[in-house]
DNA sequence: CATGCTATTGCAAGAAGTTGCAATAAGGAA
DNA sequence: TTCCTTATTGCAACTTCTTGCAATAGCATG
């Protein structure tokens, strides 16, 4: 059991707290891996805390996204996914099957680099979805 | 006026028709130049054509982005915003102040086809956020 | 210019996501 | 262990976005 304590110090050493509801959130997106909607995963949540809300399940995926312990991504159109953060990557998705595809995020760093220095920002999150037609599809 | 009636062709071509719901909504675009979001678009479109419905913005901002004459882009949380299909670029939004930057697509370019010959996709959308930290805010 | 096909709209109901505020409960300190 | 501070949650009301379906209106054709 218990992945979840692993996160325990993270959140106190920022002056967060580790409540229920996130333990049960965090076991959800660790145990199915894949990206899950906030719906899906209030709905797997609930069956370990049943008078989990909504609110808190929206709520708290933007928190675990904002400090690094999941990840937000943009799905078709417009509609967020999350998933436990784990190796950085990125996605592809065909716009006519829905084929999704991980790309790794060294093929992008070149361009991360140039970004970065030709606008003088610094690059914080790095999930992006590219869209396009798969091989089959084109 | 109207630069609307310059899309009507390329609407007839494939079988789709220009109302005047569309017309309202291309002019918004047009006029204003930068982002809209759908609630935005409505309450300027409404001016012209009082009688128009959300419904129909939000329709209407997707088919217009699907079919090259509006682009949609990714702001902050997962929200859409719209605007007139000019140039191809991108943007670079800063986490903590909201500043937003343009980036030439051409900087993207390499990147784009090392993402293409390595994944089979032809990559078709051509729209990305960026998110990181300007270089006041860093 | 009248007709007919069907793309497009409006309506109404519903799903998804957000916000403010008072009540609850982590977890550090006494 | 008990107390206290305050981060976090739940509730309720609300905004934003989506969907199905019947009514409307572009526009090609005769």
């Amino acid at each position: 059991m218990s992945v979840t304590l692993d996160y325990v110090p993270q959140l106190r050493a920022r002056g967060y707290r580790m409540t229920s509801q996130r333990m049960a959130i965090l076991r959800v997106l660790h145990h199915f891996g894949g990206h899950l909607s906030p719906t899906q995963v209030y709905e797997q949540a609930r069956k370990q805390l049943p008078n989990l809300t909504e609110t808190t399940v929206y709520r708290t995926l933007e928190f675990l996204a904002e400090h690094g312990l999941a990840r937000s991504a943009h799905m078709g159109n417009g509609h967020l996914v999350y998933e436990i953060a784990q190796h950085e990557h990125h996605h592809l998705i065909c716009r006519n099957c829905g084929n999704t595809v991980e790309v790794k995020h060294s093929l992008l760093k070149t361009m991360y680099q140039k970004l970065e220095s030709s606008s003088g920002y610094k690059l914080t999150d790095s999930h992006l979805t590219f869209f396009g037609l798969c091989s089959d599809c084109k």
